[in-house]
DNA sequence: TGCCAGGCCCTCTTTAGGGCCTT
């Protein structure tokens, strides 16, 4: 049975390389259950932005004395091993991934499969894709105490929704697990072949 | 001084523009 990552970083804003990860999210799910968890502050060495503070909770006083990115990124990589990752707007996480490897020395890119590319083709009638309002649309049930953007929070909001994305998939294609090749090929049909290509695949 | 991302996707498109999504 494949495993998958699933990962989010809170950052000090949305250029990678510019901007700093503040925090790292990331679980480990295998047969559709969370099997391990990561979730880490970091000292980015710059100020984080008061926006970024009301946003997501985390500030400068709370990062303090906490490990740096560069000392972080070689665990998470660890952590991470050779699993597919998937992220909610996996460009962004992916752009942050390789710009902190790189800072940390460890230049190093990998695969990431992208939670909302994938809403966007099984989900078209939420009107809404972000992260909250897709769990919201579809009443998926998810750990109490949950605080969006927090980044381990997040990353079980995205294990939720994956896990709604990939039942739909099944019953869509029974008989036919829902593996990284078909997924990432799923993500680069157009919208309005993916009815079709299920169909022809069904 | 003023501005600053990037990929996807739709449409009043394709010799382009703008909204969505991530922080």
């Amino acid at each position: 049975m494949q495993t998958f990552a699933v990962i989010d970083f809170e950052t000090t804003g949305l250029r990678a390389g510019a901007n700093r990860i503040i925090e790292v999210g990331a679980v480990l799910v295998r047969a559709g259950e969370v099997v391990a968890t990561f979730d880490e502050l970091m000292d980015p060495g710059v100020r984080i932005p008061s926006f970024i503070t009301s946003l997501t909770g985390i500030s400068n006083a709370m990062v303090r004395g906490r490990p740096r990115p560069e000392a972080v990124m070689p665990r998470l990589r660890e952590f991470l091993g050779d699993h597919v990752c998937i992220a909610h707007n996996a460009s962004f996480d992916r752009r942050f991934f390789a710009a902190e490897m790189e800072l940390a020395g460890q230049g190093h890119q990998r695969a990431f499969l992208c939670s909302m590319l994938l809403a966007r083709r099984l989900v078209p009638d939420a009107g809404c894709h972000r992260l909250g309002e897709l769990v919201r649309h579809l009443g998926l049930a998810v750990p109490a105490g949950l605080k969006a953007h927090r980044a381990l929070a997040d990353a079980l909001m995205t294990v939720a929704l994956w896990r709604r994305l990939m039942a739909d998939l099944r019953a869509r294609l029974p008989g036919r697990e829902p593996d990284a090749g078909l997924l990432a090929t799923l993500s680069r049909t157009p919208r309005a072949a993916v009815a079709a290509r299920l169909a022809a695949m069904a």
